[in-house]
RNA sequence: CGGAGCGUAGCUCAGCCUGGCUAGAGCACUUGCUUUGGGAGCAAGACGUCGCAGGUUCGAAUCCUGUCGCUCCGACCA
């Protein structure tokens, strides 16, 4: 390709509304440009990037046994309301109408179609299993947009899904999907790891989220350098003791606590309790119903493990309008000793079991109750790991000091078990002719997230640095001269032949600039090895090869095919 | 949706507080000359309904109200 006859559009600043690195450097390098926001085009270099990225995921997926189709971004709504998805994922679905009134989705993952697919093709045993994968845009209404292709309301998603007739045969489809991922993010040049993961509105029971490390990450992950155990912190536990029991003291005794509403004020004096030696009483409202959460006054509540141990799809916490008149006091007195409502769940978390001698609300403005013996004086209705893991703390299971750090979430594999194909008959006949459920996986990749996380974490101060895998062009010849009949050009038009006819991508800077300018977008759009050739040099009979990362190397002209073999990779061949 | 901020040239921004002649700068763009190994110099030129709508005023980019859009923090997710 010669530069001049595609787009670049390289900017020296990078436009007012993009705040990370990863984003800045899209639109510097000429590779996005905002249509709205959270809808972006790709333009040409963009482009050849993403298609590697696809590409690469394309060749494993095949290569993990996956066949690839391509589904409808026009989904019929009522296969939605089956599943009941159309209720629990409406925030996120972009409805459309048509003319005669009937209701689509815009493709947000394809669960249901490909269930009603496998309902209608797959019948027998003998066709498992099965996984169907493709590549292509989903919608989500996202309610906030974020950072570029980070998280927009149209990306590109590689979705894969998985057909079993056992379970035993669902998690070797599972761990076949998860090596191929670690072999796809491996290929596309960007430091990743699987971490354990909660399964969320698509649902299922046992999942992994493979993650980018990258300060601008959404996602805090928890994990230890000693045995290798890895977690989302909205997953992850730790080995953190329980609360240490003590002699049983006399009973529960109220205490007046006036203007005392935060547990660190409560461990000043004249009071002296510690926080860990607390309860802390939180109200939330869980599919619409009030409930009752104790968690210990040093651990913060994990909404997300709320959620999964309740089945809940909404959860959010109550306001002081809707607790005051169910317990009688406001946020900062509440506990769970008395005037609990019959109706309202007591949902505690584990490291309280068993915990005596606490201090907890009383329900009363301006008063406490201490000697709380958790199962004597409060009634717990479940227990359940309801608290966040922090930085610190022993690892579950080697002991170890678990550390916490950010992290892009690019890919997520789910064993979904049954749960679609119940709600949309994909049945199948076993070997004695029994009809049962097939048991599903699912397993996404975000290939636009994918690319922006690469460029996050490939770059310095000039811009991207490309990895060779999915480099827009690998090599950028820059000739210092354009002139009609210059040896610059003479020689770079040369070299740009015998690549080009290696089958390697490259492009020709052909533009009439000062030699300045051309570095400068070369190295900001990040080509992994640039050749120029100059007057001196050529005057010697030697070019420059300048890999992006590296130090300039004069190489005699004939010398210089061998030399970018070398560097591409290609001597094997 | 809750909180914060921003909308002036293709891009980065100044001007607004304290209303007043024809609305500015740098970069990018066009033309010419010079320059030619790390974002050149000089000269000339083109580019704006100051997001939109209403209001206040003799007069609004500037003050007020509404509205739309964008960005950031939170809830959601590939």
């Amino acid at each position: 390709m010669k530069w001049t006859q595609t787009l670049i559009p390289t900017l020296r600043e990078a436009p007012a509304d993009a705040e990370i690195l990863s984003h800045k450097l899209l639109l510097r390098a000429g590779l996005i440009r905002k249509l709205a926001g959270g809808v972006y085009t790709f333009l040409p270099l963009g482009l050849r990037s993403l298609r590697k990225v696809e590409q690469i995921v394309r060749e494993e997926m095949n290569r993990a046994g996956a066949v690839e189709v391509l589904m409808p971004l026009l989904q019929p709504s009522d296969i939605w309301e089956q599943s009941g998805r159309a209720e629990t994922a409406k925030d996120v679905l972009f409805k459309v109408k048509d003319s005669s009134g009937r209701h689509w989705f815009l493709s947000p993952t394809a669960e249901e179609v490909i269930t009603t697919l496998a309902a209608g093709e797959i019948n027998s045993y003998r066709q498992l299993p099965k996984n169907f994968y493709q590549i292509g845009s989903k919608f989500r209404d996202e309610i906030r947009p974020r950072f570029g292709l980070m998280r927009a309301k149209e990306f590109i998603m590689k979705d894969a899904y998985s057909f079993d007739a056992t379970d035993e045969g669902a998690m070797a489809s599972y761990h076949k999907m998860y090596d191929a991922y670690k072999r796809i993010f491996d290929r596309c040049g960007v430091q990743n790891f699987p971490v354990e993961a909660d399964t969320g509105v698509i649902g299922g029971n046992y999942s992994h989220e493979f993650m980018v490390p990258a300060d601008t990450g959404e996602n805090d992950v928890v994990f230890c350098e000693a045995c290798g155990y890895a977690a989302n912190i909205e997953k992850a536990t730790s080995g953190i003791p329980k609360t240490a029991a003590r002699e049983v003291g006399a009973a529960v005794e109220k205490f007046a606590t006036p203007g005392v509403v935060t547990i660190e004020a409560l461990t000043k004096e004249p009071y002296k309790v510690a926080a860990n030696r607390q309860i802390k009483t939180l109200v939330y409202i869980v599919d619409s119903k009030p409930v009752i959460i104790l968690v210990r006054g040093d651990d913060q509540l994990n909404e997300t493990k709320l959620m999964a141990r309740t089945g809940a799809v909404a959860a959010r916490p109550a306001t002081v309008d809707e607790i005051v008149p169910l317990l009688g006091a406001k946020p900062g007195s509440l506990g769970a000793v008395v005037n609990v409502p019959a109706d309202v769940k007591v949902l505690a978390d584990e490291r309280l079991r068993g915990a005596n001698d606490m201090t907890t609300g009383a329900n009363e403005d301006g008063f406490h109750f201490r000697n709380v013996s958790i199962e004597r004086d409060i009634k717990v209705a479940e227990w359940h790991d309801l608290r966040t893991v922090t930085a610190g703390e022993p690892c579950a299971k080697c002991g170890k000091t678990l550390k916490i750090r950010r992290a892009i979430e690019v890919g997520h594999v789910f064993k979904l078990g049954t749960k679609y194909s119940e709600k949309l008959n994909a049945n199948y006949l076993d070997e004695s002719g029994a009809r049962n459920p097939l048991v599903m996986g699912c397993y996404g990749i975000g290939i636009t997230r994918t690319l922006q996380a690469i460029i996050e974490q490939c770059n310095d101060k000039d811009g991207i640095i490309w990895p060779l895998s999915v480099a827009p062009y690998q090599v950028c010849i820059t000739p210092l001269s354009v002139a009609a009949g210059n040896p610059c050009l003479q020689q770079a038009e040369k070299i740009y032949a015998e690549l080009t006819a290696l089958g390697v991508d490259v492009i020709l800077d052909d533009r009439d600039e000062r030699p300045g300018v051309k570095f400068k977008d070369a190295d900001l759009v990040g080509f992994p090895i640039r050749v120029s050739i100059g007057e001196k040099a050529l005057a010697k009979g030697e070019v420059e090869i300048k890999p992006r990362r590296g130090t300039v190397e004069f190489v005699k002209a004939e010398n210089a095919m061998a030399r970018l073999r070398e560097l591409l990779g290609l001597n094997a061949a």
